[in-house]
Order: C-alpha cells, then sequence, then structure tokens
DNA sequence: ATGAAAGCGCTAACAC
DNA sequence: GTGTTAGCGCTTTCAT
C-alpha cells in the first residue's frame, strides 16, 4: 500500500535504521546520506506511519479536546490559544464535538484515551461540573476548561465567573448608575457566581439589589427576544432601572432595542452591559459594551499546563488556574470623564 | 502503563486470542466466557489500543475534516451533518482547524494522513480551489466540501453557489421589486458565481441591472458597517433602490438599518435579503430572510460519499454532488399576498 | 470453542 | 556512520 521505510531503505541500499534516523533528524548521519534520503523521501512522497510510531514509543503527539457544541465563539477561541502553544511543540490538536449530546461526550473521551492522545482537554458545559466516571480511570493528563470540575484531583484554566459579575457591577457602578437590572441566565452554577459576584460589587458599593428587576432568563433560542421583553417590562414600571447587565450579548441587544423603543437615550438615560464580547453581536447596531470571557487566554494556559503535565508524567501536580475577565468599552455604556491616568487610579 | 489485552488474558487463564475475540464480537466464543471477559473488562477499564490495532488491520474508523477557522457557522452545521452520519457508522471525525493560516491547512492535511485517517474530507476556503500539492499523491479517499476543486478527479460537495444568486433575485422579483441593488461582497470564485446567478434572475425577468447599484464589500472585520454606509449613500441618491440583496448577513443587517434610519418601512417601502441564514444576525431585531446555505446537508452527503470511497478502495468514483441552497424567509421582505396553493404555483 | 505463530511499520539499545 | 536485533499491542491465519 503505502510507502515504507524499508522501501526507501531497499532503494537506495541503505538498512531502515539509517532512513529512520534521517526521519528523526538524529546527528549520527553522514550529511550526504542524509540528503540522499532526504531526497528520496520527498520524490516517494513518503509520510511515516504514526500508528506504527506511536506503538512504539507510547507517544502520539496528539492532544484531544472534547467540546460539547461547535458552534460556540468561546470553543474556537480557545482553539486559537490551543493551536498557538501547541502547534509550535508539535502536538497536534484534534477536536471532537458531541453535538449538544451529553453522552456523546464521554464517548468522545474514549475514543481520544483508546487513540493515546498525550492528554485531554475537556471543555465543561456551564451546566454540569463532574467528569465522567470512565475517565478517571486513566494516567493521561486531563485538563478541564471553562469549568472546575467538583473533584480536587484535577487541572483547570477556568474563568474567575464571580469576577465576570463583580467587574459588571463595577464597570456601571462607577458610572453612576445605582438602579442596575440583571438579567442572570439560566439558573447554572455558572450563572449562580456570576450573579453573587454583582451582589458581592452592589454591597461594596452601599446598594441595596433590587428582587424585581432580577430577572431569570433561559439560554438558547430566542435570547433577543427575551432580552427584549423583559427590559419593555421594567421600563413600563413606575420605579424604573438606568442601567441592565445581561448575561449574554444577545440578551443585552434585545434589551438595548427595547430601552431604544421606548424612546431613551443610551447610554445618557439608560447603559446596557453585554458579556461574551461577541464580535458578531456586539458590533451590529449601536456597539455593546461587554465583558470577554478570554478564551483564547484560557487555550494558551491549558496548552500549557498539558505539556507540563505530559512531561512529568508522574507528577501529579494538580493546579489551577482562575482568568481573569476583562471588560471591553462600546457605546452602550458611559465613557468615564476623565480617563484613567497613569498613576492614578479613577 | 496501560491495560493490554494480555493483561485481560492472564488474569483469566484464558490466551489473548479469545479476548480478542471477544473485544471484536465473533461468535465463536462461548457465551459464559464471553460474559467473564466482558466483565474484566469494564472492571480494569481496558481501552483497546488503536494505535496497534490501525497498525494490524491498516484501518482507522477515524475521519480527518480540515477546516480554515473553526468559527464558522458553516462548519459547526457540516460537522453536526458528519458525525449524524459517521458515528452511527463507527467511525470519529478528526476536525482540526488551520486558524485561518493557509500553510496550516496543508500541514493539517498531512498529520491526519500521516495518521492514517481512512478518508479526508477539505473544506475549501471561498477563496481557494485548488488542493495541495502533496494530497495528491495519496490513496486516502479525500473529499472536498463546499467549494468544488479545479481539478476534476475528486470527489466533492459543494453548493450551488449561483442558484444562491438566482434565488435571491427571483424571490424579490417575485415580491414586486425591480430596482434591486446588490451588495456582491469580495473578489471571489463564490462571490463571481453567486453574482452570475442574480445577473440571470434578472434576465430572465428582463430586468436589467443597473451598475451603480451593485457594491463590491471586503469581507471580514466590520461588515455591518459596510452594509450600512453602502446602503446610505445609495438613499441618498435620486434613484433609488426598493430592495437590496447582500452577500452577508452582517451586510444585510447594516442594509436594514440604513434603510431604517432613512425612514423607510421594511418591508413595503425597502426590502432586505441576507445570505448565509446566520440565526445569531438574522434574529436580532428585525428578522432578516436569508438564504440557508444547507451546510449541514452538505455535511451528510459529504460523509456518504467517504463512506462509500473508503468501501471500495479501488473504485475511482468521481462524484460531484449540487446542493441546492433554501430560502428563510422573515420580516425583511413582502409576503405573497396569496400564499402558495397545493397544486397552483404563484 | 480456544490457542500458537507471525507480522503490521516503526524505534530503542546496542553492536560493528 | 551504519546495521542488527527485538518488540510495542493488536489481528489474521490456521491448528487443535
Amino acid at each position: 500500500m503505502a510507502i515504507r521505510l524499508q522501501d526507501i531503505a531497499d532503494d537506495l541500499n541503505l538498512s531502515k535504521m539509517t532512513i529512520s534516523k534521517v526521519l528523526r533528524g538524529q546527528t549520527d548521519v553522514s550529511a550526504e546520506t542524509k540528503a540522499r534520503v532526504l531526497k528520496r523521501m520527498q520524490e516517494l512522497n513518503y509520510r511515516p506511519n504514526i500508528s506504527a510510531r506511536s506503538l512504539r514509543t507510547g507517544q502520539t503527539y496528539t492532544i484531544g479536546f472534547v467540546v460539547p457544541e461547535l458552534n460556540d465563539p468561546r470553543v474556537a477561541a480557545i482553539c486559537r490559544g490551543l493551536n498557538q502553544v501547541l502547534r509550535p511543540a508539535n502536538y497536534a490538536v484534534v477536536i471532537s464535538s458531541a453535538d449538544g449530546d451529553p453522552e456523546a461526550e464521554e464517548r468522545e473521551a474514549e475514543l481520544h484515551l483508546a487513540r493515546q492522545v498525550d492528554a485531554l482537554l475537556l471543555y465543561g458545559r456551564d451546566d454540569v461540573s463532574d467528569a465522567p466516571e470512565a475517565l478517571r480511570a486513566t494516567n493521561v493528563p486531563l485538563v478541564y476548561l471553562g469549568q472546575k470540575p467538583a473533584q480536587l484531583a484535577a487541572i483547570s484554566v477556568s474563568l474567575r465567573e464571580s469576577e465576570v459579575g463583580r467587574l459588571s457591577g463595577e464597570h456601571l457602578l462607577t458610572r453612576g448608575a445605582r438602579r442596575i437590572a440583571y438579567l442572570r441566565g439560566p439558573r447554572t452554577a455558572v450563572a449562580d457566581q456570576r450573579f453573587s459576584g454583582y451582589l458581592e460589587a452592589l454591597h461594596k458599593a452601599s446598594v441595596p439589589p433590587r428582587q424585581e428587576w432580577v430577572v431569570e432568563t433561559k439560554a438558547g433560542g430566542d435570547e433577543y427576544e427575551r432580552g427584549f421583553e423583559a427590559v419593555r417590562t421594567m421600563l413600563q414600571q413606575r420605579s424604573r432601572p438606568e442601567a441592565v447587565i445581561a448575561y449574554s450579548d444577545s440578551l443585552a441587544a434585545g434589551a438595548r432595542d427595547a430601552a431604544v423603543a421606548q424612546g431613551l437615550r443610551i447610554p445618557d438615560q439608560f447603559q446596557v452591559l453585554g458579556c461574551g464580547n461577541n464580535l458578531q453581536i456586539c458590533s451590529i447596531g449601536m456597539g455593546i459594551s461587554s465583558i470577554d470571557l478570554c478564551s483564547e487566554e484560557i487555550g494558551v494556559r491549558a496548552a500549557r499546563l498539558a505539556l507540563k503535565a505530559i512531561e512529568k508524567k508522574g507528577g501529579e501536580e494538580t493546579r489551577s488556574i482562575g482568568i481573569l475577565p476583562r471588560l471591553v468599552q462600546r457605546a452602550t455604556t458611559k465613557r468615564l470623564e476623565s480617563p484613567a491616568r497613569p498613576g492614578k487610579r479613577g
């Protein structure tokens, strides 16, 4: 079938060992031989059989990555981060998507393990924090991204979710808002953490939270509509908020448009802060200020951790990294009068 | 290290051959033995070494898929289609992204081949239609998606791009529009084909095209802004269009908002038709009618073709499938007065 | 119904 | 600098 080391060896009257050495860049081969071999490899379009190699070496230079769903800008950003680190180190990232099916997630992970990946990365959905049973029994380094798993003995790189809420609250408080509504998203651990961070920010500023302005919003589907409706309703009450924080950018877009429809000037009379920094949404129409979830950085850090874990196979180093979100200001929140000057803080 | 067939065999006082048979579901094993083996496999969390297996069999039950960029709803949809067909057939899809780097694309493809994928799928960028040199010399079935490559001897599943333009034109013509602007997108083969389909539709309806309403728009970045500007400018001329077809949904969103800003009522005074059926964009604010590119179906068909090609290894069947786009009507184009009745056409 | 032998393509360890 | 030997974990073929 395909062309093998042996074929090249026969062809050149050498032993396959010499060819193998050239292939792997060993130095104990004469320059001349090396050149000949390389040339012939090119001509014959030789491709080393990775199965054979990894059977022999126990290493595949492959890292698996299981994601719940591909159509997610965070996943795309994480992959960029991963590749950034892993490609130069000669590792290939193999992504497999569960397409929204939680059971497929575990199956995909199993497949990766069977394929002898050198490390396995798992992107946790927001609503699940535990690892599949079967994964616990492996020696392969596991790295969780996005969501810290319940069990302690795992490496993870996750966003400090409570900081998302805190940062959001602070941003608006700093801009003079006191009457802040909060579209809190679904009932998940992540949403809860964000919300508690928000409450903390309010508390620190001695602003009491208002029950009636906290709205739970299911994820998925017509988030835009839900954001729109929620804010429209609030603005019809006697007691109106002057700003809103949304769990997602689609919700924020709906919120923004509801306020505009109500005749409010943004950001003077009403401010909107989204979450996710989804460019596709934040840059359609009036730019939405949003929290960047720093997914690319999460990818970079996870990749580094994976590499380290691969090296010291035995070392059970259990590191958990928390990444801080960043705020991206656009048109829906006020500019501060005095932009931060070096050496001072606003 | 990991647990092997041999370990289970020793454990149960059987030969590893018997274990292997159980593993592969051979029938010539007693039910009792089979049960014992299966049980032990479970307990020990045995995972067959795929490298070894595929070294032996030459098959990996893995199909590679190289995409230029992950953050693309078409790619996500294609993957859903692929998995739909391939998972039941026990194949794993291994996605690798080139992250926008055309050279990485070829490297990733090579990696897949070295890993002995049973078939390799390639998603062509709109601006490139040829295959990397090195891929021509392989026996592995190649399937091109999205974009038919220049060389004839290849299997491909692609969208009938000219139909996108034709369908767009027809949709608006049917709704009484004659003065149709066209934001034609970048200078790529795909955009050209769509445009020619559009011209064809105009021609068939005896509507002469108007140079000044055809605007070239670069891809990427601030498409929304560009769509907005283009339509704003057009609407300030004396001779105004009454509808616009956009190469992408972001452009369409900009176009829609420019028309609204100009005080036009949509869809009565101005119609907008997008392309891509990107839900994230089409459902923010006034729903944008758009052309669905049927990516999931492309995935399904490509997967079937790949499976066929794998089976009859020798059979050089070169099939090219063209998929027809579909229109999804929303608020930015007029509803037809008499919705199509069975047996009649409007 | 169960097992022994051989070998897939490659590389580690060691001669020469 | 180059070659020899052995074996990674599995499956194929053929005995028993």
